[in-house]
DNA sequence: TGGTGCTACTGAAACGGTTAAGCAATAAAT
DNA sequence: ATTTATTGCTTAACCGTTTCAGTAGCACCA
């Protein structure tokens, strides 16, 4: 029952606790004879010592994990994502963490305090920040003086490394897309619009591929709730009431696009055939269902990783700022008719 | 930068750190007065202390760290989960657990060791294992003494709190529903059956449905492969292949209905004008897809939100093992067509 | 007057590691 | 032959808490 600790393995070995630490950590500039280690590793094996992470971090300041925080969907919502964007990106993160013998240290960020909470007193040796700019603990964060990274903002602070994707390119991409094949009335159906948020940018080009065409935008056209499949669907509603003059839509996340085609579909509207559809992000979602969406292809599964690898970098001792803008594509699938 | 720690606090306050300790814990039995009390709280805020939790949890032997193993796709595979399943059931869980002071400490379950590593070397406070019977490592479950969920598996073991669902009925409500509405050569669609698994289960209650029924078993109609989009896409073609008799399938994840849905319509069979599919789980997706897919609901939130209960009711002092079956149910939609 | 029982605190030993500094023994350099 | 490095290890301080075992002071009771 007792957990067999450093002090065991160091008697077993006839060395001192020392000793075996830096056999375990293999710390450079500490030389320690063959002959020993062998002796350690034994002692180690035999006794079936694994250490204590949480005096290992005491000790050392570093706890081998990294903070992952992810906007909660509504507060007080017992749901924290309910986009699959989310749950993908963490996959990759959790894989490459586990690889690099890093854990996932997992919060959800209720607007309040858990951003700190996770990283100042669990002691996190980085924070991944996702989908939201945390202007409130800008001070704190800078002091905490770990590597941060900011995954899908657009907040310029030397401090922070960033990944992302061009959004406003994204945007642009998307609209432009439905314009070529024949669209000029392109409904734009997002959540709201934050400071240094995504969705800014996405409007924004789609406002530049209108521009670009010639097209005279109207607010008619905006559909601004919230990033939920739930608000997509009532979106056709409103759409019908307006008097539904779109034949096309820019949704900027795919359950944003299922739901609207849900939505649609309800009413009798068909889509592509009555009403085209662009997503973004090309979550599994996307190929998976009928009709398959059209979509903003981004890799997600490598925001994970590289965000990872951004922080492993830095805790490495790579000094500069690391900003990765990956690249997208327009993924070609049934949601859109030529006109 | 220097983090400020509890002398610091005791200092401030002119007591002793054993003092600010007990009432920071307000540690029953130890009595403080108020006087006290208020000037130590005045100076933690005034020097904007937080805890230490290593420190804490080193001294204390406790954690609030929740350890989540979720079994891994594919080995070595970069992504953790690829079934929306285990997002929704970590996102509850993750919320309930905030609730309550704790973190999730996320891990993916490579065949191998991982089980044991959170839960050795982080001395995570208790362990949920999701979807796997560890078979491997019973014994040093055991010898850890820690609270123990199993989610979703048929292990029978007096140590462990376990939740999940009537695999074995929701097969049997699956296949009967589509029995009921005139289908005889009924495919199963599944992964590989594990020993303590679900898809047992699931398959069981899939004969007691043909049995009931006086419909003969055939091994044609089993296709075994992964939980995957991408299986249940191929087994479109399996199906053709093989002369296509089934006129349904009971698809044992909603993801492999959803793929199968696919896989068919690629192929110009309809679903459900020429063939039923019912799924299994009712993620977000099933809801979403065009046609909709009919299936067996289960509260996937409820899960997670129950494990993490156990866990701390488990940690709070109650001692009998916690065992629920979730309720499950049909949800009817647009995937099954009456023969 | 002394004993008993509270209340309100303090001291210091853990908890299980890491790591700077020191030291003995041997090897290399002068 | 003496100094200087190098190798291989140990000692002990420290990380920031918790918590056990006291203890001082006071009130109460007999």
């Amino acid at each position: 029952m007792k957990r067999v600790s450093i002090k065991d393995v160091a008697r077993e070995a006839g060395v001192s606790t020392a000793t075996v630490s830096y056999v375990l950590n293999s710390t450079p500039l500490q030389s320690i004879s063959a002959e020993t280690t062998a002796r350690i590793r034994e002692a180690v094996s035999r006794l079936n010592y694994v250490p204590n992470l949480n005096a290992r971090s005491l000790a050392s300041r570093r706890t081998s994990l990294i903070g992952v925080v992810i906007p909660q969907t509504e507060p007080g919502k017992e749901f924290l994502f309910s986009n699959p964007f989310y749950g993908d990106l963490l996959s990759s993160a959790e894989y490459t963490a586990r690889q690099n013998g890093y854990h996932l240290l997992l919060s959800g960020s209720e607007p309040g305090q858990s951003y700190m909470n996770i990283a100042r007193n669990r002691g996190v040796d980085g924070i991944i920040i996702v989908g939201a700019y945390p202007t409130k603990w800008l001070d704190e964060l800078h002091e905490l003086a770990i590597p941060v990274v900011l995954v899908d903002t657009y907040a310029k602070d030397p401090a922070f490394h960033t990944i992302g994707i061009d959004d406003r390119l994204g945007g642009r991409m998307a609209t432009e897309y439905l314009i070529r094949h024949g669209h000029r009335d392109i409904a734009f159906v997002s959540g709201q619009m934050e400071e240094h948020g995504v969705v800014q940018k996405r409007f924004q080009g789609y406002r530049d591929a209108l521009d670009a065409a010639g097209i005279t935008f109207s607010h008619e056209r905006l559909y601004l709730g919230s990033i939920s499949f739930e608000y997509a669907q009532s979106v056709a509603a409103e759409m019908v009431r307006r008097g539904r003059k779109e034949t096309a839509a820019f949704a900027t996340a795919d359950i944003l696009g299922m739901g609207l085609i849900k939505g649609l579909h309800l009413l009798g509207i068909h889509v592509p055939k009555d009403v085209s559809v662009v997503g973004f992000d090309d979550v599994d979602l996307a190929r998976m269902c009928d009709p398959s969406l059209t979509t903003v292809q981004q890799d997600i599964a490598a925001k994970g990783t590289k965000a990872i690898r951004f922080i492993l970098d830095a805790l490495g001792g790579k000094a500069e700022k690391q900003e990765q803008i990956l690249p997208i594509r327009i993924v070609e699938r049934e949601s859109v008719r030529t006109l």
